[in-house]
DNA sequence: AAAATATGTAACCGTATAGTTACGAATAAA
DNA sequence: TTTATTCGTAACTATACGGTTACATATTTT
């Protein structure tokens, strides 16, 4: 078999990740496989709906879907939340050292809510 | 001072990080607080189009604003991203074992460019 | 006081997005 | 071979979003 490389745009990842239907979905295939109906099933908006935010996390190659039957099994994978991570990863070394320097800052006064909401 | 603690919700985190524009500027805050106009300069947009941008950035708290006469200094927040890192966290367990699994399939023909885009 | 500078906001536009209902295609069951 | 079941897609609607230009506000400089 060609084992070839994939690599996954941290772009289409963050895009996929930013809604939190899509983001539940994922969590929800933590715990395994499920075909799409169940997946829907367990959400409060329609079946379509759901089919069309797996679409999208199929394109972000978040999932992977397994044909069986008239059942569609959707997989996690976690493959491209890497390159989330290695983002992420820039920023590490900015939050022990700046939390310190911020804490008063962003604790303070001068972070209410009613500055934020403007 | 009052040491109030102060929650990120990790929704109007995700939702901030996904535009690649509002990204590439905490790219930028990484090297330092700049002034509002400095960093509309290194975007090929408007400036007020970036104004907006670090409004929503404000909101997620995922940079803050320090007044100085006119100018007005943004600064890198990282602690928001922490709510990031603990969601991704959920998922590090999987890399490993799943990334096993799934290389074969993920790589496969059955993960062709052409399945995906449609 | 007037002019220049730095920045946010308003109004508008085009496109993307998330939701819905209706429908089509494929497979399993009767 | 009908009938159910599972699931995706099409068409439509409402809203959010990112961009632009024009304008308002505040502060510094002259």
């Amino acid at each position: 078999m060609r084992n070839r490389s994939v690599t996954y745009s941290s772009e289409a990842t963050f895009q996929a990740l930013s809604d939190p239907t899509r983001r539940a979905v994922l969590d929800l295939l933590c715990r395994g496989a499920q075909p799409a109906g169940k997946i829907a099933a367990s959400f409060p908006v329609s079946r379509p709906a759901i089919s069309r935010h797996l679409r999208q996390l199929r394109k972000a190659r978040l999932v992977v879907e397994h044909r069986s039957g008239r059942h569609r099994l959707y997989q996690l994978n976690p493959a491209p939340l890497k390159a989330v991570d290695s983002w992420l990863q820039h920023y590490r070394r900015f939050w022990e050292i700046n939390l310190t320097n911020l804490k008063n800052f962003v604790e303070s006064e001068y972070a209410r809510e009613s500055d934020l909401k403007k």
